[in-house]
DNA sequence: CAGTGGTCTAGACCACACA
DNA sequence: GTGTGGTCTAGACCACTGC
């Protein structure tokens, strides 16, 4: 089995993966070590180490100094989905993108957001409206609340020309974010933004973002009618 | 700056990340090469690498061959899902598990089916249809679909008792699988199931996996009310 | 305490993409 | 061509954790 290529830790991928499909290494059992491994393919340990780091990351094995390398029973998988602008997101599509204005106020921070967010009793925050089209058709209504504190400038920005999103994402950095998906019934307002029913389905998102522990934003997305969100793994 | 800690990859990657977020490196310019920084980190370029190549996959830069790396504009963020086991998903909130068996059928895989996973005209497919319960309340229903071809012994399996999902987990692998969510409004039948009123909102997940190119399964999950999914990135 | 994975190093060669 | 990232190596020490 000599050949004159040098192993790549994408070979010992792909050997480790038949093996554990074809029940070489069962699921549960113990697999062997680096060095044994890097002895048989004939490489350096660290090309093995590389190739089941990643493994591990995808959630095939499950790795524990001194315990070894088990093949995982119920694999987690994992699924990534990119977070693109909505922007991008509709001109991806072939689709022709165009932004409106809806409403704009500066308020103090709503309990429910207050304590959503995690921000104090007499925080501003600046509440933007805002739908997204694709080809003149409603394809998302953005229902935005932007912690003043986090950025003052935000009260001089004209966000009748350019979407909270887009500004956001180019000018205010975050560390951490949570985002959540889930299906709900369309109200009497949001039905004509996204010319709908009142009470039809549609498909929300939610995403609060951070800096450093420092609240940023908070923003509800409602996606029109038929809205696919997908992705392969 | 000298200390006598010697430089991980993790502290790389933060001063870079610092430095992002510090505007030092802005959103679209061109950063030092690898070789730069390790000299001035004080650490070998290998530690480095690691770190840019974690950002890269993490959507914060953009590196290219001889072109260099640059900081992402619009940083197409990555969110991370983990697809378990809905038992898991189940127990992890702190409820009992309940599965409940509804129908089981073998039949040739109609036209719909054939066209979304790629099956011939005469491929027969198991087709099961279960609920799973949390704390006896309707958490998901499951509409399954299975390719007969590609695990013949399907056929013998008592899915009164183990739910297709957790079968095919443990006994038959994939190497791809695509996933997709939507909202959708809840039929006759499927309220019945559910607890809910007919056109109610519920959140749908459509799956459908291979193992090298063979379809395996075809997976409807309706989830009940109130359904999220969330993540951090 | 001893074995396994986790990480760092210094050096080397390669592959790709831009000039 | 030539510079940058991509990867491999051989060796070393460390950190965690099961025994």
């Amino acid at each position: 089995m000599l050949s004159g290529e040098k192993i790549s830790y994408r070979d010992v991928k792909n050997e480790i993966l038949n093996r554990i499909h074809n029940r070489i290494w069962a699921p549960g059992s113990l697999m062997p070590g680096e060095i044994e491994l890097a002895e048989e393919f004939g490489c350096a340990r660290a090309t093995v180490n590389r190739a089941m780091r990643e493994l591990a990351e995808e959630g095939i094995i499950d790795r524990k100094r001194k315990a070894g390398t088990r093949v995982n029973i119920a694999p987690v998988r994992h699924a990534k989905f990119e977070i693109p602008l909505v922007r991008s997101e509709i001109e991806a599509l072939g689709a022709t993108y165009r932004y409106a204005f809806i409403s704009r106020s500066v308020e103090v921070a709503p309990d429910w957001l207050r304590a959503q967010i995690g921000l104090g009793d007499e925080d501003k925050v600046l509440h933007i409206e805002c739908m997204h089209y694709a080809n003149n058709a409603p394809f998302q209504f953005e229902d935005r609340w932007i912690n003043v504190a986090a950025a003052p400038q935000i009260l001089d920005v004209d966000f009748s020309t350019i979407s909270p999103n887009e500004w956001l994402v180019s000018e205010l950095p975050f560390s951490d974010a949570e985002i959540s998906f889930s299906a709900s019934a369309v109200d009497e307002r949001l039905a004509r933004f996204l010319s709908m029913y009142k009470g039809e389905p549609h498909f929300l998102s939610e995403r609060v973002t951070w800096l450093k522990g420092m609240p940023i934003t908070f923003a509800q997305m409602s996606y029109g009618r038929g809205y696919r969100m997908t992705t392969r793994y």
